[in-house]
DNA sequence: TCCCGTTTGTTCGCATACAAACGGATTTTG
DNA sequence: CAAAATCCGTTTGTATGCGAACAAACGGGA
């Protein structure tokens, strides 16, 4: 029964290779469902950058921090937080400070500027999850949300 | 009982405002499983970034296709098609010629380098679906695909 | 036929992303 | 303690990604 042949169901030896569909590859919905979302935060929030607020929203969850602490917490490359960090230093939202203790570390924290504005955009980042959501019912929101953070 | 006060359970009036935390917004769960995403791909297939073989791939799978309609296919910005499709010229993947009917357009194509290329790259491709999905089981990937092309 | 709105492709500018390489500082280890 | 391994921040180079502004070409209707 293990002839390599005739097999017409299932996976058989010679079946014909799944044709690889772009659309059906999870990695192009992924990319997509992020195009969605950039979107829609660019219509909510158009006055800062999404990861410019993410790096704001990050120091006033978490407090001052060094600027590889804050890429780790916000998933950027150290290369990337440099730019977003300088921006954001000459918008005058954060501000960097030398470490006491460790002369390599650099420590980025919120202005009152900074912290005025992030505190006065969290009603509208909270309603750009909303939306980002919004086609899906609450249980397969929980469910998505479930699966994405078992995926990471 | 509508003092504005003493209600800890529910939404009540005065609710504090949940807080926000980047940990638990789509937006980030979203960027987050994409970049893993990227990781496995960038390890499976270095030749190529993954927005020149979705090109590829595309092109393999409907054909020769103008410029405009490529990007339609491949969820790509027009100005960012035209750097790919540069990049991809550039390597002989691809080839470029003008509509004979409709003098805007300019046509793509594979070249046989670039079908050799991409077909023997599939199997690769594959993998990295699969792997990308691992985490979950057969029932979470299906549900998994149907509520990110839901939310699309 | 001529005008107008649309489509297509291009260019510019800005903002992520990440690999790689580097110098300086700190920590680990032998 | 000194050498080795790490960590931190920076710089360079390449590749998306998108908004905005344009020019050329197309299509339909007045």
């Amino acid at each position: 029964m293990d002839k390599p042949e005739a097999e017409p169901e299932a996976e058989g030896p010679a079946a014909s290779p799944a044709p690889y569909r772009l659309d059906d590859q999870v990695g192009h919905l992924l990319r997509r469902a992020n195009q969605r979302h950039l979107a829609i935060y660019g219509r909510a929030i158009p006055e800062l950058t999404p990861m410019q607020f993410a790096t704001l929203a990050k120091l006033h969850e978490a407090g001052a921090l060094s600027q590889n602490a804050l890429g780790r917490l916000t998933a950027m490359d150290a290369a990337t937080v440099k730019g977003v960090v300088d921006r954001l230093r000459k918008s005058a939202h954060v501000q960097t400070e030398n470490d006491k203790t460790d002369r390599r570390r650099t420590i980025v924290s919120l202005t009152p500027e900074g912290r005025a504005l992030v505190e006065s955009l969290f009603a509208r980042a909270h309603e750009i999850s909303r939306e980002t959501l919004s086609p899906l019912d609450a249980t397969e929101q929980a469910m998505f949300l479930h699966l994405l953070r078992k995926m990471i």
